[in-house]
DNA sequence: GTTCTCCCGG
DNA sequence: CCGGGAGAAC
């Protein structure tokens, strides 16, 4: 089962894009993140017309979730992240697909740091490692899929010292991705590659993808009961190259069917 | 010598559409109108590309005037229309072209009527009316090219009664037309076609050009020396027609070159 | 409807 | 640099 992620930064105008990866690539699964599109503007006869059933959480002008599936059933659980009734943006979508729990996950960005945006970030982490806890401790298989925008450490950014100040590489951010590590989550991509650089977002100014000044964002994190399951894993990093691409790359992972079915029943 | 006017609306979202036209029309010189673009943003490279010289007005959010050239040689005359000089709107360019003088011009549309606006436009035709008369009172050979914001009469509109309100279609303004027909100059497709309904202008709301709900706004008007050496014209209706197309279609004549040269000397 | 401008957010 | 939105003009 190939499960993918993907920040298009404006579904419609992404759309052919969107659409050239997915027959490219030909995911399972996929979480998409900032829709920028309200809910009756979600494109969802182009996405049929790929063979993709979508749910999705629009929002009028920024954020904005979505998850898609080809084949496989989808069953929604929850639309919020729990734990802020007055968080009215669209950043968040937990679905259950082949008796896995996906959330697909779109974390605020946080800048300028410090201020008001950062600290609405931070009570978005401690929501979510809330949340993502009582996984962990149901010892249900789930997966934490989404623009985490966090860098998780030095190996994860061309230039650590530009990034010093942002709010994507505050120490605390970062403690707080260890945290949920620490917790029993596996970073699939770290584990399969734990020493290369690897990014899935660069910047639209001054040409940081050429020179792959990049940063990596996109995660996907594994509950234990998933962690030997995971058999394969990439960034589609030359779909940051294509005309009208997003400024984020698609993130994928391989699981094993047959491994973590064994655990469930 | 063909020559052509075209309200593109835009020129650079408007690019692929204008070179697929020139590429089919092969106009030897085509005016345009409603470049909304400064003069540094105007697409010199891609017309240049397609085999074209140009000479623009170029202007910031509005208006804005190019004639361009394939293989003759132009000299600018004027890029205002004399008269006002409180007028900074960029709707005029007067070139020599193979020994003719090629006014290309963006008349003020005038709505709302009454008001402010439709009295620009009312000024504006004022002003035309004494450039072009002397022309005609030098005996010059010249061309008139480019959108009037006028229907002339009403066989020149899909519904006149839905336009008795409008600038476009005000006595006053159709008056002004004739007497630029009375003072010498010859409406080029009316003197081809006499008497069917062309259209050059279709909205792009109602799906007005389905309908051909039209009206004709572009014209080309020869000054007497001209008048005989006029061979044929048309609408390049089908352009209206294609994907992201300006609400305007383009506008030609051909003239025999021999015809005229012989009353320069 | 479709353009462009300015603005916001990233 | 790009998306999307608001507003003006046609």
């Amino acid at each position: 089962m190939k499960i993918a992620t993907y920040n298009v930064n404006g579904i419609n105008g992404r759309l052919p894009v969107l659409i050239k990866w997915l027959e490219s690539s030909k995911p399972d699964i996929v979480c998409l993140q900032e829709l920028k599109a309200t809910q009756d503007k979600f494109p969802i006869a182009e996405i049929n017309r790929a063979g993709y059933q979508a749910i999705w959480n629009g929002q009028k002008q920024w954020n904005g979730v979505a998850i898609l599936s080809k084949g496989y059933e989808m069953t929604e659980v929850q639309s919020t992240l729990p734990g802020n009734a007055n968080d009215i943006q669209s950043r968040y979508l937990e679905v259950i697909i082949d008796q896995i729990v996906i959330c697909c996950l779109y974390l605020p960005n946080g800048n300028p740091f410090p201020g008001p945006k950062f600290e609405y970030k931070m009570d978005w982490i401690k929501r979510l490692k809330k949340r993502s806890k009582q996984f962990i401790d149901m010892d249900l298989p789930a997966i934490l899929v989404g623009d985490f925008n966090i860098i998780p450490t030095e190996n994860d950014v061309h230039k650590p010292e530009k990034w010093k100040d942002d709010a994507l590489f505050q120490p605390e951010v970062r403690r707080a991705y260890n945290q949920l590590l620490k917790n029993g989550w596996t970073d699939s991509i770290r584990t399969l590659f734990p020493d290369e650089k690897i990014y899935t977002f660069w910047d639209y100014l001054y040409k940081a993808y050429d020179r792959n000044a990049g940063i990596r964002l996109d995660h996907i994190l594994l509950s234990p009961y998933l962690k030997s399951s995971l058999i394969n894993g990439g960034v589609d990093k030359e779909v940051r190259g294509w005309t009208k691409s997003s400024d984020h790359a698609p993130v994928w992972i391989e699981l094993e069917r047959n491994k973590y079915a064994k655990f469930i029943k």
